[in-house]
RNA sequence: GCCGAUGUAGCUCAGUCGGUAGAGCAACGGUUUCGUAAACCGUGGGUCGCAGGUUCGAUUCCUGUCAUCGGCACCA
């Protein structure tokens, strides 16, 4: 057996040490009576232990970083000098299998953090010897299961039977905090309380893959991919898409007395330095160069800078504030090559942008009219979110008092919308503080969409003004904010959040118009004429046989199927099939026109959506920064 | 950008332990006009991501490169 090479304790090793430690059983009479999600949450952080455990056994040279529990399941960092494989997942598993079909008991015992030190330095865990690094107390606590020691500051099951439902997902690397190398390996697994809960998870993740926008675009003709182009390219339903979810923008945002403006892409590089984006941004921008290599021009990765401009055009009063500007301009960042994700995160963009220019004592009723706004809109699309609220960050531009000021107004407008939010000190903007909005979609997972800013800094660096009641000219404040995010990344959520099956007002393709035989076909062209004179989407499907075109239609998520055969034609009627929904009956031209009205103009969300979020329960969060260790 | 993996027809995938590849769907042509999830017959389609190297010979092995995927970092 394995006596002083690297790596916690192998099977079979004794160590004096150790065996002098005092240590202590969980109670498992206070874990029975402990929450389902604290359950789970110890679970998911004792299988991390039962998978080090594993490792320990395959590969006694691997070192450790962190393993805490996460909100789907847990993972644990390692460092090994043979790189895992995709094989080696499988020998994994079956050596966590066995170890949870051992039921061990899980111990703890506290020690002096310098005889812990000296452990894991013999031990050559150079990862645990960082982590003790930053324990600020004298004394830490091991845990053991079987052979297995691990640093660690709890809690557990009482033992590791309880981790049965349990699974090995991936591989992936990961960075060890600020150190760009060497990286580490992270091996994701699940854990849940009962085999049901895993195999609906499971359940979860096939979903999820077919959920996949990138897959599911090209297969609802919405876009393609190219690998020479910047961002998807946009299909003629997904441009219709688009549209519609611009046209809902546009209706949203003047219903508020918003202005819209339309500023060029591309500007000396001027524009940039003056907002401070040369100094702060310039690695994500896309710049060109004169005939001497010197930059020249860039294009605008936001539409804050030339929104100053429009600003300063003319000489401005207080009786126009707030001035609401919207531009729904095209921007360009360059990201980094692995942040690339579909339609999600892309180089070339639109985002539904306003920036509002306001006196300080505006801010609290604005703030609170967005909040409401965005409210309204999240609502139409069946999306629930999140509220973070950003503090002003170590380092900031700006007085003191501006800061508190602005930041006891933006919280005053969340109280007073009644909504409830978190706070995460410090993270907001170097120019002002921030809340941001974070997108929950029907598989539980998030996404940042909205943000509402608030900015002291453009107005500066731009000298805006506007003339007070007795002729003084004053410095507005200006809100950056946005509802959709970019459309392109909403247009994302929305596809995976609904499976690609748009509510009827949405829905590229409202409808088919199938004619049962040829000597229908007339008719049925009449019919999508109709439709479309009022505006509806509906086209003809006149090939092949009418069970072909049902399944084409239904594959295609198509909410309305027109059937028209004698019957039909001789009354003026459609046999209507909603999507998934089956046959509807038979009803006249007139009712339907009026059922399409109503679901254009009140935005009916008539789709059905599987609903996983109630599986997520847990931690959320987990960076290796702050996870427990 | 970092680490790992992957790249075969429009799509999903098979295959070649080094002798230039095959299926289903889609497309196209023909027949069929049908009452609610795939009518039938036939045809075409691939410099096996790209560039180099090794070899008598490379889609297969090696190197580089581009893209994608899973994460990290970054972020709308």
């Amino acid at each position: 057996m394995n006596q002083t090479s690297s790596g916690n304790l192998t099977v079979g090793e004794s160590n004096a040490w150790l065996s002098s430690l005092e240590w202590q059983a969980v109670d498992a009479k206070a874990f029975n009576q402990l929450s389902p999600t604290e359950q789970l949450i110890r679970i998911r952080h004792s299988s991390a232990h039962i998978m080090a455990a594993a490792l320990t056994q395959l590969f006694p040279e691997t070192e450790f970083a962190t393993g805490p529990a996460t909100p789907q399941g847990y993972f644990y960092d390692i460092k090994k000098s043979e790189p895992l494989k995709e094989e080696d997942l499988a020998s994994i598993q079956a050596e966590m299998d066995k170890i949870a079909g051992k039921s061990q008991a899980f111990e703890v015992a506290s020690v002096p953090k310098a005889e812990a030190i000296a452990y894991f330095k013999e031990k050559q865990q150079h990862y645990k010897l960082q982590v003790l690094e930053r324990i600020p107390s004298e004394t830490v606590t091991l845990y053991r299961n079987g052979n297995f020691i691990d640093l660690c500051a709890g809690p557990h099951v009482p033992h590791t039977g309880l981790c049965r439902s349990n699974k090995v997902l991936t591989l992936s690397a990961v960075h060890w905090r600020d150190e760009e190398k060497p990286s580490l390996t992270r091996i994701t697994g699940t854990a849940w309380s009962r085999p049901k809960d895993l195999e609906r998870y499971i359940e979860f993740l096939s979903e999820v893959k077919l959920r996949d926008h990138r897959t599911l675009g090209p297969q609802l003709d919405l876009f393609s991919f190219h690998p020479w182009a910047a961002s998807a390219l946009w299909h003629p339903h997904g441009v219709t898409l688009r549209n519609q979810l611009m046209a809902f923008w546009r209706e949203t945002i003047s219903e508020k007395d918003y202005i819209e403006i339309l500023n060029p892409l591309l500007y000396k590089k001027e524009l940039f330095e003056t907002s401070g984006h040369w100094d702060h941004f310039q690695e994500n921008m896309f710049i060109f160069r004169d005939a001497e290599g010197e930059p020249d021009f860039a294009l605008k990765p936001m539409n804050c800078p030339d929104t100053m401009l429009y600003f300063r055009s003319q000489l401005r009063s207080y009786r126009e504030l707030p001035l609401r500007i919207a531009e729904g301009q095209i921007l360009h960042r360059n990201e980094a090559t692995g942040a690339l994700h579909g339609i999600m995160r892309t180089r070339n963009f639109i985002q539904d942008d306003a920036h509002i220019f306001l006196a300080p004592e505006h801010v609290e009723a604005e703030v609170q009219a967005l909040l409401e706004m965005l409210d309204r809109i999240y609502q139409i699309f069946q999306l629930n979110y999140n509220i973070k609220f950003s503090t002003r960050p170590e380092s900031y531009l700006g007085s003191l008092d501006v800061w508190n000021k602005a930041e006891a107004s933006l919280q005053a407008a969340l109280k007073a919308a009644g909504k409830e939010f978190v706070i995460d000190e410090g993270e907001g903007a170097f120019y002002g503080p921030k809340i941001d909005i974070n997108i929950q979609d029907s598989l539980g997972r998030e996404w940042q969409c909205g943000t509402i800013q608030l900015d002291f800094q453009l107005p500066e660096r731009f000298d805006l003004k506007y003339v007070k009641p007795d002729g003084a000219t004053e410095r507005p404040i200006v809100v950056h904010r946005a509802i959709f995010g970019s459309f392109e990344r909403f247009i994302g959520i929305l596809i995976e959040h609904l499976g690609g099956a748009f509510p009827t007002w949405l829905a590229p393709v409202q409808g088919v118009v199938l004619p049962i035989a040829e000597r229908h076909i007339p008719h049925a062209e009449s019919v999508v004429k109709q439709l479309k004179t009022l505006g509806f989407r509906f086209d003809l499907a006149s090939n092949e046989s009418v069970n072909y075109r049902i399944r084409h239609a239904e594959t295609q998520k198509t909410p309305y199927m027109l059937v028209i055969g004698d019957r039909e034609m001789a009354d003026n009627t459609v046999a209507v099939r909603k999507y998934t929904g089956g046959q509807k009956g038979t009803y006249p031209l007139a009712q339907l026109i009026e059922e399409l009205c109503e679901h254009r103009d009140q935005r009916i969300f008539d789709v059905v959506v599987k609903e996983f979020s109630s599986l997520f329960r847990g931690p959320s969060d987990v960076s290796t920064e702050d996870a427990p260790y």
